[in-house]
RNA sequence: GGCCCCGUAGCGCAGUUGGUUAGCGCGCCGCCCUGUCACGGCGGAGGCCGCGGGUUCGAGUCCCGUCGGGGUCGCCA
């Protein structure tokens, strides 16, 4: 080793000592006979004293040195009880620069404020800041937290391929050219959701990974087109088995923190989600929920309130906001999509004000602050229309009140798996909102094709798909979804059948999923798992806005990495050779014994 | 793909109703300084105001387009 000890671990018990030290120049101090010099790397930082003019004016920030020097005790008013090792400081002996350092594009100090676009640029200075190191040096720890449960129940890390097979299903894939194929591709994972589930029928019994996942969809805070999940699978096991062992390894990475989850987490029906929330990821970091007023309203005169569904939700205290103000909500509301969002004002007298309240009845004016706990001085808001996207719209509106009123307590993590999602939903409704229906039939998959229905469905599954219970489960925190897993289905029938309401034939079911159905042949064992969003769950422990702080390496936004400058253009020659422009190879033709075209 | 916000010195920002030579702090360069710790003092350099059009006697400022960044909706089984 080049150094004897470690800055930062100095203290007051090595002074007397003569120690070698590496690291950077963090700050620099020079008052023309003596100068002072942060010397900083990984375990902290100490001061050093120079006494030498000459070898300490050259110094600038960043140089890494090497120095030597005997630790002593600082004069008394001379510590720093800022740093740890304040009470000690290095007086150098020899100070020997290993490598100078250009003038930096932005500062390193923790004092200040610098924009993400430069940081990322420059990232392997940004990580010599203090935050942007503690959240990689905290994910390393995450991973290993999870590592050491899952070696404690006898798991078994397998790495699964990341050059795969394109699968119709979910989001648009990365795709590489095969040179060898000319015309055929590869595309990247989009999570290991099939090998995993080859690795139980493999006998592997308790699998797990740190797995890359790939997805080309567009950004956002919590999005990165290549990212990592926790990705488990367990053979022999019920939902009960798979949401206890995801408790351990939860608990154990929040430990981390000094965070002690409350266990069992609490659950919630996927229909308790939707209705009290108007979402399947709630955030019970506060109350406030939503109030359904669909009974209320049956009889009402007006028009808006005549619908599928009608809801309200509390902003505390909002009767007395502007009437600029709630014309931004209903600017607000526009731009999810919504017509408006209509309020009525429970003045202090009682009285109720706003638009709204002309149009009701004095029965209903009556009884309405009761009904949705409303108190003087409070602005109710309501939805009304369809019961999925006004209540997307008042779990929206929560949220946003939530955040303008402080009722979040952001100190809090609060946990709840969200359980007993329904099987299917109906394509006409996944095509509305934009989704490619898979199959050709009424009803696509909530969750996806191989997720077990609860038994008590089976018998119904044809006549009423609507109505089948899934056994999957979500885990979500803080309003953030973790991860999600499933039962999977082991048996060949009832495959069929889920197919069969999703309307994919047996052709389609063999082309997509032919290596899947083929393994299940074989004495398929009972198996279910559950993926989790590392990114997100590092991101949440060290208290990030965005999952590119716990990204040693993190694409902005277009997916362009602003260090490597990748995505790049190619030359003619690679192009030729990677075949990006042969002609397709015949769909489905996947047999590696068959013959390539040309 | 839609909507919103931001692009001014290496970094962080200010820049009035359109007006003369575009400022401030930090950093950088030089000199000084023996107890500082976000040291201090004096001096200096550094700008295609993202880019391209337009309006105007005159544009950092107004308009149109475009590029880059961030957020969000769509999308993400």
């Amino acid at each position: 080793m080049i150094r004897t000890h470690g800055a930062g671990a100095l203290r007051a018990e090595h002074v007397g000592q003569t120690v070698t030290l590496a690291g950077w120049v963090a700050n620099r101090r020079d008052h023309g006979g003596v100068a002072f010099i942060d010397l900083r790397e990984a375990s902290g930082v100490v001061q050093v004293v120079i006494r030498d003019e000459d070898v300490a004016h050259q110094l600038r920030a960043e140089f890494c040195l090497k120095v030597t020097g005997e630790v002593t005790a600082r004069k008394e008013g001379n510590e720093n009880p800022n740093l740890a090792t304040g009470q000690v400081e290095v007086v150098a002996t020899q100070v020997e620069v290993l490598s100078t350092a250009a003038p930096l594009p932005f500062p390193i100090s923790d004092h200040v404020d610098v924009g993400e676009e430069v940081r990322l640029k420059h990232r392997y200075l940004d990580l010599r800041r203090s935050g942007p190191a503690a959240a990689i040096r905290l994910r390393s720890k995450v991973n290993k937290a999870a590592r050491d449960v899952l070696d404690r129940h006898d798991f078994v890390e397998v790495e699964t391929p990341t050059l795969t097979r394109s699968t119709p299903e979910g989001a648009r894939d990365f795709l590489v050219p095969a040179r060898l194929h000319p015309g055929s591709w590869y595309a990247l994972p989009q999570s290991p959701q099939l090998f995993k589930q080859l690795l139980m029928v493999g006998g592997m019994e308790r699998y797990y990974q740190i797995a890359r996942c790939y997805r080309d969809e567009d950004f956002r805070a919590d999005r990165q087109p290549e990212f990592t999940q926790l990705d488990i699978e367990m053979s022999f096991v019920e939902q009960e088995d798979v949401i206890a062992l995801m408790e351990d390894v939860l608990a154990e990475m929040w430990k981390l923190i000094d965070v002690e989850i409350p266990r069992p987490i609490p659950r919630m029906t996927y229909a308790e989600a939707m209705a009290k929330y108007g979402s399947d990821k709630p955030d019970l970091r506060m109350g406030n929920e939503l109030v359904e007023c669909t009974d209320y309203f049956k009889d009402t005169p007006f028009r808006v309130f005549q619908a599928e569904y009608v809801g309200a939700v509390v902003m505390p205290g909002g009767a007395s906001q502007p009437r600029k103000q709630l014309d931004a909500w209903q600017e607000w509301a526009k731009q999810r999509g919504a017509r408006g969002l209509a309020y009525v004002l429970v003045q202090e007298d009682g009285t109720l004000g706003g638009p709204v309240a002309k149009n009701i009845t004095d029965e209903e004016k009556a009884g309405l602050a009761a009904h949705v706990g409303a108190q003087p001085g409070d602005c109710i808001f309501f939805a009304a229309g369809a019961t999925k996207s006004s209540r997307a719209l008042l779990g929206a509106a929560r949220l946003e009140i939530g955040r303008r009123c402080g009722l979040i307590d952001t100190s809090a993590f609060a946990f709840t798996w969200v359980v007993d999602a329904p099987l299917f939903e109906p394509a006409s409704e996944a095509v509305a909102s934009g989704d490619v229906a898979v199959g050709g039939g009424a009803w696509t998959a909530v969750h996806h094709a191989f997720t077990s229905p609860k038994p008590e469905f089976l018998d119904t599954l044809e006549e009423s798909p609507g109505e089948a219970l899934a056994y999957a489960y979500d885990i979500v925190c803080n309003g953030s979804e973790l991860g999600g897993g499933s039962i999977r289905i082991h048996r060949e029938d009832v495959q069929k059948r889920v197919f069969s309401v999703m309307g994919i034939g047996e052709d389609e079911a063999q082309e997509k999923f032919g290596f899947l159905l083929d393994a299940f042949k074989y004495g398929a064992p009972p198996h279910g798992g559950i993926a989790v969003g590392m990114d997100r769950i590092c991101a949440i422990l060290s208290g990030a806005d965005s999952i590119r702080d716990v990204i040693a390496f993190p694409k902005s936004g277009g997916g362009f990495d602003p260090l490597t400058a990748a995505p790049a253009p190619i030359t003619p020659a690679q192009r030729k050779e990677a075949g990006v422009d042969a002609p397709p190879a015949k769909a489905g033709d996947a047999d590696p014994d068959g013959q390539q075209p040309a």
